[in-house]
DNA sequence: CGTTTGGTTGATAGGAATCAACTTCAGTGG
DNA sequence: CCACTGAAGTTGATTCCTATCAACCAAACG
């Protein structure tokens, strides 16, 4: 691993605080690597062998039944996936699969489970993590048993023109199908869902979108921070 | 606090392994209480200043958007709720009100913070709980993505049956409008779904259920480990 | 170019919510 | 003891939302 990528790593969020043996311990033991797009890492029901930090790119984590697949929730850098499996010593409840070239840093769950008996500020921001996934899933099954789905795909569009700070100009993030599942609906009834939202002045071409009421958009969606605001 | 008391709430899960000094720090700064039904205790988007450790009884975890209200889940005793909202310092992101006569184990935010940093034992309990309780509403996520109202129902079922071990016999633990809230669905809903059921061998009356074929039930259910076990 | 992939549009069916009426039953008070 | 009342649950009619199935389009790509 070379000394800037190592850099990197010392500053996510997983690492604040943590002592250099620790870390060091931990960064030996992992792996750091690019996936190439569209490549399944993780399947559920395997036992969980790893805890997966994504420094790069962005993962899909998602779940099948009877023969449907729904995304649960996507992972952007600095943050870590699975932490639940690993801490309980069970097996992954998700799947997960790369969405774009992406670089991961593997640490095996039982390099894990020792660090946190060794150093109580890598078990603090290992809580600390463990809560904001929590409070994050909390969020989106709130959104899912509460709004529609127009209010949904409102109300994360005005999240991502928070995030973009874009002045009513943004630019999807992903496919569509995949924005689809993860407001949990199909390819068709988003697109008719963008049809509806012309009406509230939102214009789209492709990924680019235009906002071009907020007030219009904002009273369709009633957007509140205890579902919609990220933290950090 | 009685001497009884004290050791029923020693042997929570909570305190596992933690110190006597922690212990007693703990218990000495919060509040063992009964309280009475139907009794709303926490409010979304209130500063969660106690972390809520259910003795005996029952709270519903729920809620509110456009009008409408949501049960996201259903304590019982050991558990604790609302942990993450304590170990972030922010807000609570659901509700909570007594389902039945309660007792319930208040403990103030500062001192949950406090402990956590001089025993290691008792943040692992903390990580334990929290991970737990992470993997449950996984679970009642993926339920509710990838299932219809009749197979949640279904599936619903077949755990009481496990959890009650009744041959194929079991007892409502709630009423229906608050299993039909638990189940993401209106409680003429459910109605019509028990109806469904009739044709899988399933017996109702009152809150007596009879499940004659398990079998039957199971092919409609497909229940599976990855959302339905539950695990301690 | 033809083929694939992602996206849109239309027609239709199905699942669930809503609104309304009715039943049952427990609790209350005359 | 027996009406009243209200809550919980059921049933029916209807509407609404969403999925499904099918066709079609357009840009991307070998």
């Amino acid at each position: 691993m070379r000394s800037e990528e190592l850099s990197l790593i010392r500053e996510l969020p997983l690492f604040a605080g943590v002592t250099n043996t620790t870390f060091d311990k931990l960064v030996r033991a992992s792996y750091l690597q690019f996936f190439p797009p569209h490549v399944r890492l993780v399947n559920e029901g395997d036992p969980a062998d790893f805890l997966y930090v994504v420094v790069e790119g962005c993962l899909e984590l998602f779940a099948e039944a009877n023969g449907h697949d729904t995304t649960v929730a996507l992972v952007r850098p600095p943050s870590s996936f699975i932490l639940a499996a690993v801490l309980t010593d069970s097996t992954y409840l998700l799947s997960a699969r790369t969405l774009e070239k992406s670089r991961l840093l593997l640490i095996p769950a039982e390099n894990i489970r020792q660090a946190m008996d060794s150093d109580t500020a890598f078990t603090h921001a290992i809580v600390h993590d463990m809560a904001w996934a929590y409070r994050t899933i909390v969020k989106s099954h709130k959104n899912h048993k509460l709004r529609s789905t127009i209010e949904r795909l409102a109300n994360y569009l005005l999240s991502e023109e928070k995030i973009q700070n874009g002045q009513g100009r943004i630019t999807l993030p992903h496919d569509k199908r995949t924005l689809a599942s993860l407001l949990g609906m199909t390819p068709e009834n988003l697109s008719r869902a963008f049809g509806t939202l012309r009406q509230y002045q939102v214009e789209i071409n492709g990924r680019e979108v235009h906002l071009n009421s907020l007030e219009d958009l904002r009273a369709l969606a009633k957007p509140t921070p205890l579902i919609d605001d990220a933290e950090m």
